[in-house]
DNA sequence: AAAATTTGCAACCGCACGCCA
DNA sequence: CTGGCGTGCGGTTGCAAATTT
């Protein structure tokens, strides 16, 4: 007999999040923080299935994430850890706190692949965009070394749970960065406003939001069940987020400036693993993005080997 | 200017895994 | 030990926007 389904499929609403109910889902999670999915639909009245409602939280209400375009140095990274890691893009999407896999694995297959498939047919050197990549050869003795790698990575990993966090030359950290959310208290309030005061066919314009490539308008496909359902640019999402955030915070706080360790705190057991659950990131970045290293990739994996091997206290904590 | 095609991304689906009774 | 449940992950899809014809 087959699992039954995560949740009751009658009456679960899908397709595209409403303004509405992003601001149902963070502030539930707000007050009770993330997990016990399965409970979220029942208490909150969400037509949602409870994956519908992690996924969405996860992957774009989430306090932290990075939208818009990726930089040189996302890029790079993504890059050298698919040719670590593969398609285990949970995995990469830990060493870019801001980036959720989803965005990742999406960011690869729209474009990084599109660049891989170009490099690959013989066009290396010919792409402006991307000197430091090329294609490996002998791909699967690689691929068989690196879970060798990745085996012995996982094993520092997990001892190194209690290791001081690395903090320099990282990317910021969700979990101790200043909340953007924060600092956009000062639209926040004209744009919640501004998209209460619309009707819900009328998607609240981008004031501040991030410089994506374009916008999305989620429509109601998919979402027929909602005759009314309300359209809004999926890129201002997080602009109604920070309206939620920071309309919080401000009803709580005067000066607008969300406490962040309270909420820092409050998604500490999220499912993107804080830094202290990560590998320290300085040595592996700089040794991903020594230039040198980067330039011969056939050499990538053992260099990674040898200097595992050589150096074992770079891999456990930072010198 | 309109139609056709391509692109990019949010969301869904199904499987796997760990926990617990 | 076993089965149910909750959650995480990776692949895929659907559709609106952008681009090309």
């Amino acid at each position: 007999m087959g699992r039954p389904p995560c949740c009751d499929k009658v009456g679960i609403k899908k397709g595209p999040w409403t303004p509405e109910e992003d601001i149902i889902l963070v502030s539930y999670i707000q007050e009770h923080g993330p997990g016990n999915w399965r409970s979220v639909p029942t208490n909150t009245g969400l037509m949602r299935c409870s994956k519908s409602c992690r996924l969405r939280w996860t992957n774009y209400l989430r306090p932290g994430i990075k939208r818009g375009n990726f930089t040189d140095h996302e890029e790079k990274m993504i890059i050298h850890l698919q040719a670590l890691l593969g398609n285990r893009w949970a995995a990469i999407a830990s060493y870019l706190p801001q980036r959720t896999d989803n965005d990742i694995k999406n960011y690869w297959n729209t474009h990084l692949k599109k660049k891989m498939k170009r490099l690959q047919t013989g066009t290396e050197g010919d792409d402006e965009e991307d000197d430091s990549f090329s294609q490996p050869k002998g791909q699967w003795e690689r691929r068989l070394q690196t879970d060798i790698h990745m085996a012995k990575q996982a094993l520092c990993e997990a001892l190194s749970l209690d290791k001081p966090t690395e903090t320099e030359n990282k990317p910021p950290n969700p979990t101790v960065q200043t909340s953007p959310y924060a600092s956009s208290t000062e639209n926040i309030a004209r744009l919640l406003q501004n998209w209460m005061n619309k009707s819900p066919k009328n998607p609240t314009q981008q004031t501040n939001s991030p410089p994506g490539p374009r916008f999305i308008n989620s429509g109601t496909s998919g979402s027929s069940s909602s005759g009314e359902t309300a359209t809004y640019n999926s890129s201002s999402n997080n602009t109604v987020l920070d309206s939620v955030w920071s309309f919080k915070s401000d009803t709580s706080q005067q000066s607008g400036s969300v406490d962040d360790n309270t909420i820092n705190s409050m998604f500490q057991d999220e499912t993107k693993p804080s830094s202290e659950s990560q590998l320290p990131l300085t040595l592996i970045e700089n040794w991903l993005f020594d230039d040198g290293v980067a330039q011969n990739q056939d050499d990538l994996i053992n260099d990674s080997v040898l200097l595992e091997e050589t150096s074992p206290q770079l891999f456990w904590k930072k010198t």
